[in-house]
This record gives structure tokens, C-alpha cells and sequence, in this order.
DNA sequence: TATGAATGAGATTTCATTCAT
DNA sequence: GATGAATGAAATCTCATTCAT
């Protein structure tokens, strides 16, 4: 990569964080270039020199968020663990990594959740098609242990794996609401490990 | 009431439903205010005679569509179950009401699943209570079990009702992206209901 | 025509009125949406419930101008004449009407001559298309005369109209650039008439 | 002139051309300063080395295009004739040279009979200052005819001197809009000429 | 009470020009 | 001398809201 073409990727980069953040804060629509600009200390036209328009920005952003989220909940080899408590011990981290990356970045849950659903039908459409994606993922993991036979053979896994990211995914979000998100992490990966793995149901 | 108070309340109704099938099929900011008056037939400027701004008629679809689901959630009695069939009676009986509100009224879904979530920060912030609220009343059920005996003593009330409200909401949405809904309603509502009570490990 | 009708084609007309002038003593591009609506001592924002956008309304007046100078050309009937004197006669009434509109309306000079042919591509395209239409109709006149008998046979009508047209249109621009055009109408409809007609040769 | 004059020369005509074909195809308005560094393959900040601004190498390009049709109309000695079979001859060859100028350089016609004149006022009054200056070149071709006595004493010399040109001009544009003007080129010089000379009026 | 004409704040986007490298 | 990154003035257009009728 030349060096001007790595300015310019430094500086999308900038230009994205910034509308991260200020997206995040303020939502897309109340957000105006000029304010994204005003955040980097840079002319708003200079925006312009590097993102089509406001539009172009968002898709940016939405396919970072994304492709964070996907790449976490791919971290693990659908196809390793040989028992269940190898599988819940994979569940475990992915959950807890998932935690992690919107506590350390919590306008990624902003966008995630609601900027990226929100603005329009096209970017909300985005988000739901990587759901499915992330669902297709999760289902991965659960024919692994059916076709092992540490989970049962009449399992929906394409269901179980979209309600499984459902619970994760809310849950997450109510986590990101709490004073010290930190501090809830692991009671909420446990809560949702068991449910997941145990149900109400005592055994 | 009196019937000139009765006649405005049937007039901010109908504006109101003039105004969420607009929302729900082209996003609030690309909703004008003249597109709901002209949908309705009256003069935009009549608008303002029943709602004080665009703003306000928002907050009042998204309070119906809130007190429609949370509705649905509180339709059993939370302390009813005697036994953990007739808790599952109840969690099946419950999730298809659900489902079926929204299989009746697809605006609803993208009201409550999109544009409530994303017009603003204040919309959100309701979506988010609400849920809060209806986690509670989740948790109400869940304690009945737990304090009738027919529920693990350990079980997180607070936490699993968020994860089974997590589960249940997603998979609405992603339901309703179906061609046909109604078709795959009842497959879906045995999924969730087998998660939440057995969880997918064997027995 | 309904009275709103009436009233939106009188606020049509008022709008295009100002944005002649404008466009004709500052040039299209020079001339901002801001500057016809302070003009006409209304917001510009009101200029866009008559008109598209800016575009629309060059369009509206190149229209009329070209309606305008196309009508003259067209005021006398092209097969009336039957002697040459009678045609003589006509071609004089018709360079004189044209000189007439463009000193009665001296910004439709501008409009016709510098602006409809240089604010793009679309716009020139259209004066020139008219120039053809202009042309044929003088061809009407010269065919009439050949039919008669009393023009040579062997004229290239269609050449010799598009030749005479040419004449009559850069006269008319420099008449206008006279300080006192209508002082020099004479002259010119006497020069421009006795050089169609008669040539520079001495007979 | 110094080596880095003539240098500095070069490249003002290099940039110019670039900017006369862009100007053409596009329009003065619509071709960035951009455009025109991008067509030479240089930097935009360059083109500011040698152009004071955009508006600058219009006033160049509309320099040169004028002097180029300047030229052509003055390629003839004005008091050369001796007869009217001379003069003839001497209009044919003037006309005809016109044409070649357009057809070998079509965006020649673009520039001169659009851009100059639509750009803005001054640009557009330099043209009609140069027509003025063409038909003065035309009418001492006149008055060395009447002084010779080949042409009536009573020919208005820069009435009609304006009006040839304005039939030439606009004939001009006409046969530029042709698909093949190389090919109808005699005709058109033909027909000129004889309305010229003779007018339509039979002999 | 209903209307819709009028308004102008405010948002996006372009591009000629400057100037540090 | 050449470059192109940065700039911000300026222009177009939208639409929620007001208010005279």
C-alpha cells in the first residue's frame, strides 16, 4: 500500500471514529458533517474528501460494528469441542467476549443496536441479514454437538441458535445500561450459559 | 367525557393509525407530516390541532404499541401456575399471543422493533424501560415457580426473564421477515418454549 | 380553472417575471434561488411550492421567451402573399414585430440570446431545436413565393430561410446593444429587408 | 523572450487546450479546475501557476477562439477587388474558410457561439465587441465596392456588413449541427453568398 | 374548526483557491 | 517548480411549524 493510500485509510479511520462516537451520542440524523468535522478539528469539507457523503459514512461504520460482532461470535472452531462442557466452556468465551467488546466500546452498542436499526430501511436490513448470518454461525456449533451426540438429535438448531443470539444479544443491551456494565459481566454470562444449556426446568 | 373531548380523542386515533402504517412502511424521518394528513384526507395545518408537534405523535404510537405488547406479556396471571405444566401452558400460550399481535398488525413490529428503537435517544429510552418492565413481570412468573417449588431455588428470576424476553423478541422479528408468519408461528413457539425449560442439553 | 389554480398560475407568472430579470442581468449562475424570492419579497422556500427547483423555472422561461419570438415569426400567414411587394410587405411587419418584442422586453434578448443558450447543454439544445423550427417556418413563406412564381425556383429555401433567420437574430442583438434601440428600428428593418430581397448587387 | 518564458508559454497553450476541449464538451460551469489538471495529467494546484483562476483561461480560450475568426474574416485584403466577380470570389473564399476553421476544430464552434456568450456578461461582451469589430473588417470590403462603383452608393456598409456575418455565423452553428458538415459545407457557402449578392429577389 | 400558503432554519454538498511540503 | 490536502463560502433544497383566512 502506497503511503498517500495509508494516510487516507488513517484518516477514514479518524473520520469513522469520530462519527462513531458522534452518532452514538447523538444519533444519525441529529448529527450533522459539520459536527463530525468540528469533533476532528478539520474543515467540513474535508469529510467530503473522504467518505461519498453522510450515507457512505454510516455504511462504514455499520460494516465495522458488524464485522466486529460476527468476527467475536466466530472466535471459536464450530466444529472442536468433542463434549458438552468443551461446548459450554466455548459458549462461556464467546459470550464473555461479546461482553467485552461492547464494554470496552460502548457507542458500538449504540450503533449496533439502535443507529444501525434505525436509520433506515436499508441499514436496518443490513443489520438483520448479519443476523441471520450470526444465527447460520450459531447453528453451526449446535449441529456439531448433535452430529457428535453430546446434544440431543431433535434439536431445531437454526431455531435454538436465532433464540440462543436473541438472549445474548437483549441481554447485552441491558448490560450496556447498567452503571458499571463491568461489574454485572460474568452473573449475566453465567445467567445466560445455564438457561442456555439447563433451561428453568430443575433437573 | 364529553362527546366534543370524545370526538377529538376518535380524531387523534385516527391520525395516530394514519401515522404508524407511514412510519412503520417509510421510516419516522422520512415520514412527513403532510404525508400522514394527506393519507388521512385533511389539511396538514389540521394536524397541529390534535398533536403539539411531529414529535408527539411519535411518542404516542410507540406508547400504544408499548402497552399493546406489555399488554400481551401481563395477559396471564403471573402467580396462576400451581405446577410446571401449567406454567409451560402458560409461557406457550403467552409467546403465540404475542407472535399473533404481531402477525395481525406487521406495523406493529417495525414500530416496536425499529423506529421506536431508532428515531432518538428519549424513544429508545422508553423501548428500554418498557422492557425493563416487562422483565419484571417476566421475573413475577418465574418467582411464583421458584417459591411454589416447581422452579430451581437458584434460578436468576431477574436475569433468565431478560434472556426469555430476549429470545422470544428476536425471534418475533425474525419471524416476521418470513414470507408467510403465520405458517411458522407454532414451530417457533415450541422452540423457545423448549429452550426456556429445557435448555439444549439432554435429559 | 379552479381560483387556487388561478392563483398558483399568477404566483407562477410573478416568480418567472422576477427570475428574468435576474437571469437576464446577472446570468443564470450568478443568480441564486435567494435572490428571485428576495425580489419578490418572499421567502425562498415559498419559490419551491412553484417550482421544482431552480432548473425548472430556466425551463419555464426559456419556454416562454421561445414562445414569444416563435409566435412573431409565425404572426402572418406564410402562404398569403401573392406578389412580391406582399411579401416584402410581411417581411417587413414580422422584422419589426421582432424588433418590437426585444425593445418592449429587453431582458428577453438576453434570455434568448446569451442565456437559453448558455447555461448547459439541455437548455442551448433547445434554442437550437426552435432556430429549426423558426427556420422552417420561414421556409413556408419562401415556398410560397416559388410556388407562385414570383421567387426564383432554384432557391434553397430551407438554407436561404436559415440564412435570413440568422440575419434578423444578430441585427435584433445588435440593435439592442444601441443606446436607443428604438431609434434605429427603422433603419435596420429597411437594411435587413433590402439585403433579403435584393442582395448587395446593383440592379 | 527568455527559454523559461517560452516554457511557461508551452504550457499555458497545453493547459489551454485542455481547457477549450472541456469547456466544449462539458461547459465552462460544469468543468473544474480539476477536470482540466486531470485531462493534462498534472496537479490542480499547477494549473494556478499559470492561470491567475478558472475564469482567467476562459478569458484566454474566448481570446484565442476570437482571434482565430478575426483572422479568417481579415484573410482577404479588403480593397483588393476590382470588380464584383472579384468581391465574389474573395466572399466565397472567406465563408468557405469560416466553415474549415469550425469543421477542423469543432470545439472551436462550441466555444465561440456558446461558452463566450454564456458564461457571463463580460465574457459575452467581448464576443459582441469582436462582431463589431468583424463587421467594421466587413464593411470596408463594402465601401471598397462602392468607392469602385461595383455596389450601389447607397448600400448601408455596416448595416448589412452585420447582417452577412449574422447570416454567415448562424449558418455556421447550423451546419455544426450537422452529422457530416464537411459535406454540406459548398451548399451552404453557396447559398450564402448568392442571398448575399443577389437576394432571393428573382433578376 | 380546518386549511394550506408562507416561512426560514438548517442540512448536505461542491469546488475554486491556498499553501505547506 | 509541482503537488494535492485542506478549506469554507456559498448554493440548493426540505419540511416542521405558524397563522391569516
Amino acid at each position: 500500500m502506497s503511503p498517500s493510500q495509508e494516510l487516507i485509510e488513517r484518516r477514514r479511520h479518524e473520520i469513522a471514529r469520530a462519527a462513531s462516537t458522534a452518532f452514538a451520542s447523538n444519533g444519525y440524523h441529529a448529527t450533522g458533517v459539520a459536527d463530525i468535522a468540528e469533533e476532528l478539528g478539520i474543515g467540513h469539507g474535508t469529510f467530503y474528501r473522504y467518505f461519498e457523503n453522510k450515507r457512505d459514512i454510516l455504511d462504514f461504520v455499520i460494516g465495522e460494528v458488524l464485522a466486529r460482532v460476527g468476527g467475536t461470535l466466530a472466535s471459536e472452531d464450530p466444529s472442536a469441542a468433542e463434549s458438552i462442557e468443551e461446548y459450554r466452556g466455548q459458549a462461556e468465551r464467546i459470550g464473555g467476549a461479546l461482553f467485552d467488546v461492547f464494554i470496552e466500546n460502548p457507542e458500538l452498542a449504540q450503533l449496533f443496536f439502535v443507529e444501525a436499526v434505525g436509520v433506515d430501511r436499508e441499514s436496518a436490513e443490513k443489520v438483520f441479514d448479519a443476523q441471520e448470518l450470526m444465527a447460520a454461525t450459531g447453528a453451526q456449533y449446535l449441529r456439531n454437538g448433535i452430529d457428535r451426540g453430546f446434544l440431543p438429535a431433535d434439536l431445531d438448531a437454526i431455531s435454538a441458535a436465532r433464540a440462543i443470539n436473541g438472549m445474548i444479544f437483549t441481554c447485552t443491551m441491558a448490560v450496556m445500561r447498567e452503571p458499571d456494565p463491568a461489574a454485572v459481566r460474568d452473573r449475566w454470562v453465567e445467567a445466560i450459559v445455564r438457561l442456555m444449556f439447563d433451561g428453568i426446568r430443575p433437573r
